[in-house]
DNA sequence: TGTACATCAGTGAACGCGCGTTCACTGATGTAC
DNA sequence: TGTACATCAGTGAACGCGCGTTCACTGATGTAC
């Protein structure tokens, strides 16, 4: 296989290619010359297709945003509708996808100037942040939570966040060598949970 | 006042010039040579009292965990040693300490390659979360909790740092705009509290 | 089916820029005698 | 008290580097006739 003059899939390479960056690299050791390199075009090829690279990371950021939802829904639907494992399972993928892509996590939820503003990346963020509002909002019908479902789960989000976040950057290792952050987070999420107003069953 | 050759206190007027410049540009907008503009000296100056910028930077950091430090001190001794109110000022403290200086927050609880490593930046942030460790453990002892002080000190931590960071990184003016966080971290705060087994009183 | 031509997606060389760091130096300070 | 000298904290010019972006270009593609 030759290489062709004109690429085809450039633009998703380019994507591709810039992600892995960021996961080798981190956000800031991040280079536009770089993901060239590594999707073997010139350095002026980028400008066919995004307006600079704050663009390109925008772009980045937004299918993270996109994966996120796809996996949350993967993982809820595997348990019945209104059920507590639906909500474990959402804090799971949440950290899990934390973990396993950290310079990505950050890059979404970060505050990197020149991207944050990115139309795209907003609307991604907030389908996903949707998806778990409307889980939460099934899950204290079921349970005959009384509270705002929103505010609920942005309490669980919050809590999910921080230990992510503190995790990732490596703060519970410097501190509390060893611990089991999974089970922080399940305790206090359940704590949260349980320590709510509930209606009078039927 | 002529200037003088010799500068005196160069390194903590770096020092100062580097924080400006954090908290006016943003870590990564950071630059040695911007610094050494802001503080009136050649850019060779640096390298008498830091290895590199790297070493500025964290310096930076851990002064920044002596004042958070500090300040925390100082509001929770306005308080009776084990009352509620004690706690509730070092969360406060914490998160406005995250608002009011947001990218250095990020500095001290990220992960920037070359400044995490750093010792001094260690044992100032170990020394910071020992001091909330010290008033959950008076609180815990005062209020018959039962229970593991450290992890309901992790908990808490958990709480305020993800309201901080979804608070400094715009994630929830995104997704709920008006939010009360103050009022989410005392709220989820509370009912992590009185969730907690207790001794009976004596 | 064949050809002319507009459009498009790449190339590769060049640009200006600011950066971190090094270098030989110089001016100021402090100490020994 | 005065002087010689080591030490130290700065200077300012220079370096090499990689970056993001622009430019005139060229090769490939698709469409009109």
């Amino acid at each position: 296989m030759k290489k062709p003059y004109h690429h085809g899939e450039l633009r998703q390479a380019l994507v591709d290619a810039a992600r892995a960056l960021v996961h080798d690299r981190g956000e800031s050791g991040f280079s536009l010359s770089d993901a060239c390199r590594r999707a073997g075009v010139s350095t002026a090829a980028p400008y066919r297709h995004f307006a600079d690279k704050h663009e390109i990371l925008a772009e980045v950021a937004a299918q993270g945003f996109i994966d996120m939802t796809n996996r949350s829904r993967a993982e809820t639907t595997r348990h019945p509708v209104g059920s507590p494992e639906r909500i474990v399972a959402l804090g799971r993928v949440y950290f899990n996808f934390a973990i396993s892509e950290p310079a990505l996590f950050r890059m979404m939820f970060g505050q990197k100037p020149g991207i944050a503003e990115n139309n795209r990346l907003w609307a991604t963020g907030e389908e996903c942040f949707a998806y778990v509002v409307q889980e939460v909002v099934s899950f204290c019908d079921a349970n005959r939570i009384a509270g705002d479902a929103q505010l609920i789960a942005l309490q669980l989000w919050t809590m999910v966040h921080g230990a992510a976040s503190l995790t990732i950057d490596g703060d519970y290792a410097k501190v509390a060598p060893g611990l089991d952050v999974e089970g922080l987070i399940a305790d206090a999420a359940n704590r949260l949970l349980f320590s709510l107003p509930r209606t009078p069953s039927a």
